[in-house]
RNA sequence: GGCCCCGUCGUCUAGCCAGGUUAGGACACAGGCCUUUCAAGCCUGUAACACGGGUUCAAAUCCCGUCGGGGUCGCCA
């Protein structure tokens, strides 16, 4: 039997770390089984625009490389894939189940439900319903129709027995079915509710393997009673550890940014987001411009590899040391019983860690590419980059290395790309380094020899420079730190002498100047430091 | 609170099923080396079997209990 797995997110207009996870899982298994990755839109509640909430899930999916093979926008042999477009399949199915007796009609009112359930909970007793507005017959119910009452159609669970349901993850669970609840299949407006959805259409779409989060481990009973009543087989069920907040078992989400940014690893990773969204003039919305939300890590520039890799690894292990993975590795692989029980926290140092790793396996020319639109949103490069800029950008990105951890760092670089004048200036650095008694002379005295310089490249400078400091009984750090400062505006950044080759003779020569009239001209006297 | 699930370094985890390891790896952290800065790299270090009882020559591993954590209890999904 082929595999055939699910993802079935509702369009809520974002794609969730979490939610991304079970995706992985549930793509990672049919491909390694050869099999079939279904994306189902359950969407039974939704009143809003779907179409508008859906396109950010199928984009960081697509994003991501979790790519289906049934569902929206690819169609399928069980078209449609919304559930809202398909309410008569699941009327079909209340029908039936109403008419071999496993649901009933129920007539009690909200607030009638709420009066029992409290009453359970005062007496510290199981709350389960009484059936006291169960309609058994047609008379029955027109009686209550009599009275106003509106009708619902509720699930009607066995109240003795057991359930046993043999999970892949978790091994044998059971259920005692007298702890179960009538639920709600059908709304008193006719519409079906997702348990009864998501079961009927688990069977229409050949399900073999439903492997979602532990969150609905508890609801799996009424789904497999679904099952059984229509004469289905349920499917094979496996339920993931949650993905949990920072440094803690609670599941990860959205709504609690404001918590996880008092996490001093979460917040540093939305500074990173941030200082990069900002000089792209990307929104930074606070709903959505979040690390929990995919959609920020597309923004930023993150390697969806990297991603895939680390979220891979939340629940899930090979052995005791294998942790880099390649996508194509890990669908040879990846398997269920290697999957975690306990709930796995989400560290956002770890998924950073594996984006340097991948981002260091990134050739060159891939990642000027990456790093492009960056410099053209932030306004420094042209949209038409020609070969000479390309050529450029290649350099500044191989002295960057291991700095360069996302594209969008690319961005901490300015002294590669902005005008001289426009060149902005560290002052702590300026005052450090720059407006010191002596600094103008050497920087006007190095002016003189770079402007001669030949060849001007990182090889070369580094001789001329350590030459000139030594016959000038100066130390290096006299030199090149006021030099860097002058430079780039601040004291770190690549290595040096690899930084004058790329900004080159002109650039390097003006900016000296620059940094001479505008912070050391004044601070003529020798420094102290030099005696 | 009921039901269900889970419990190895701060975090992700290997080891558990088929008892015997100096309890391994990774991220993070600390120190050192390298060095013109910042990263990176290299070396070293700190750090865990929730607790209590059994069973056994021997328990992280098997059994029981306790404690702790999580999930879920909708005419949401």
């Amino acid at each position: 039997m082929t595999v055939r797995t699910r993802f079935a997110p509702s369009p809520t207009g974002y794609l969730h770390i979490g939610g991304v996870r079970t995706a992985l899982f549930c793509w990672l298994f049919a491909r390694r089984h050869g099999g079939q990755f279904i994306l189902r839109i359950d969407d039974t509640d939704q009143q809003r625009n779907v179409e508008e909430a859906l396109q950010p899930i199928l984009d960081g999916l697509r994003w991501l490389g979790i790519d289906w093979d049934e569902g929206p926008e690819v169609g399928g042999p069980h078209a449609p894939y919304f559930q809202s477009q398909r309410l008569p399949i699941y009327q079909e199915a209340v029908r039936r189940l109403l008419e071999s007796g496993h649901a009933y009609w129920d007539f009690a009112t909200p607030e009638e439900i709420q009066a029992e359930r409290e009453a359970a909970q005062a007496e510290k007793r199981p709350f389960v319903y009484s059936r006291r507005f169960m309609a058994e017959t047609e008379e029955d119910a027109a009686r209550f129709r009599a009275q106003g009452r509106q009708g619902v159609v509720r699930l009607k669970m066995p109240r003795e027995g057991k359930l046993v349901i043999n999970d892949l993850i978790r091994g044998p669970v059971e259920f005692e079915w007298s702890q179960e609840q009538d639920h709600v299949i059908q709304r008193s407006d006719g519409t079906v509710l997702y348990h009864l959805a998501s079961a009927v259409d688990d069977h229409e779409f050949g399900i073999t393997h439903v492997i979602r989060a532990e969150e609905h481990l508890s609801n799996t009973p009424r789904q497999v009673f679904i099952l059984q009543s229509l004469g289905y087989e349920p499917p094979q069920f496996a339920h993931l550890p949650v993905v949990a907040e920072p440094g803690s078992k609670v599941k990860l989400s959205k709504r609690k940014l404001d918590k996880y940014l008092k996490n001093r690893d979460f917040a540093e990773l939305m500074q990173l987001g941030q200082k990069i969204a900002e000089k792209i003039g990307h929104v930074v919305s606070s709903e959505l411009f979040n690390p929990v939300i995919v959609d920020f890590y597309k923004v930023v520039g993150f390697l969806p590899d990297a991603i895939v890799n680390y979220l891979a690894l939340l629940g899930w292990s090979l052995d005791d040391k294998t942790e880099h993975f390649t996508r194509e590795e890990l669908v040879r692989v990846f398997s269920l019983d290697r999957v975690n029980k306990a709930p796995a926290s989400f560290d956002p140092k770890k998924l950073l860690a594996f984006q340097q790793r991948h981002m260091r396996e990134v050739p060159i020319p891939q990642k000027v590419e990456m790093v492009i639109p960056y410099l053209q949103r932030a306004g420094w490069i042209p949209a038409e980059v020609g070969g000479g800029l390309r050529e450029k950008i290649a350099r500044v990105v191989e002295a960057a290395g291991d700095r360069l951890r996302v594209a969008g760092e690319i961005l901490n670089y300015p002294e590669f790309f902005v005008a001289d004048e426009d060149l902005p200036y560290d002052e702590k650095d300026v005052a450090k380094r720059l407006q010191q008694p002596g600094a103008a002379e050497i920087l006007q005295r190095l002016e003189g020899v770079l402007r001669e310089a030949e060849p001007f490249t990182a090889e070369h400078l580094e001789t001329l420079i350590h030459q000139w400091a030594e016959k000038e009984h100066l130390g290096l750090g006299q030199v090149v730190h006021p030099l860097r400062v002058a430079v780039t505006g601040r004291s770190v950044g690549f290595g040096l002498f690899e930084t004058l080759a790329i900004l080159g003779r002109d650039t390097v020569c003006r900016r000296l100047q620059l940094a001479r009239q505008k912070f050391a001209a004044s601070a003529t006297r020798p420094s102290p430091e030099s005696a």
